[in-house]
DNA sequence: GGCTCAATTGAAAATGATTTTCATTTATAA
DNA sequence: TTATAAATGAAAATCATTTTCAATTGAGCC
């Protein structure tokens, strides 16, 4: 999803598209990391200062209530996020714990495991949660020197 | 794993087996539900008043430096413990969305995945974090009703 | 049982993240 | 262009977590 589209989808939701709103989206599209909302605004700093952090959370907040960001569960915090390269679909993200950057996948191949959980347990089965975390190529080169 | 083997398994490591830290370990140990340290902070106040928050975040920290606790990811927070029933085993968890209760798993089934992703992405991967959301049986009468 | 000492505790203060408040500004639709 | 509700930024408020430090205590030793 490129920054634009997200740009367009929030004010097709009836959302207004200011220029924090614009250069925060850029941020995130702009990045493979997920980024905290301190990340972002520090990232914010260079090319369009005055952005207060408030901003920043809330816009994160907009974004993700509008299904438009991801959120990755990594380390300690519960809030990074990330832009949603295939809007909608069910996805699970593999994180490199070097640098931050993220690759997503689709097929999950969890339908046999959740029908058993389902039967064995008397659960009724939402969702799930799964990543995996690594290290990329480039990472492991760092490493190995 | 009982709050007993908990405790013994502390001091075996070195550290004093205060009753702050017997407390803290029972409440944990006695609830099958995911709990946050200000939980446990509440639980505390009727049996054992008068243990600090400060107390129950350190003593939650040991127990989870030393691998006696489990974390849960769900919801916004981080930080939720429970105790770990299979002491070192690789598992994962099912968690209640109405009351919390968690029901945990031992194979995951997701080593050709894993396999299919390192060659594909060219990450090594170290882990993976797994988790099913939903409705425990009685949970789900309630909300039918 | 008392003694010693490092480990542990609790209260208060410090820090850090997040949210709320409110007066001012601004994107958008008419 | 104008009107208006939505959005912004600064400051204050709130909430979670960590640090500091003086007082207490568990555990090994006599």
């Amino acid at each position: 999803m490129t920054g634009k589209s997200i740009g367009l989808q929030l004010r097709r939701n009836g959302f207004k598209l200011t220029p924090q709103r614009r250069a925060i989206i850029d941020v995130i599209s702009g990045s493979e990391e997920h980024l905290t909302p301190s990340d972002i605004y520090s990232r914010l700093q260079h090319k369009y200062p005055g952005i207060g952090l408030v901003t920043v959370y809330r816009t994160l907040e907009l974004l993700e209530n509008s299904g438009l960001l991801c959120e990755v569960h990594i380390g300690d915090t519960c809030r990074s996020y990330l832009k949603r390269k295939r809007p909608g679909e069910h996805h699970h993200h593999l994180v490199c714990a070097g640098c931050g950057k993220v690759v997503d996948f689709v097929d999950c191949e969890l339908g046999d495991l959740e029908n058993r959980l389902t039967s064995e347990t008397g659960f009724s089965i939402d969702s799930h949660l799964l990543e995996f975390m690594g290290r990329c190529a480039s990472c492991r080169k760092l490493v190995s020197k």
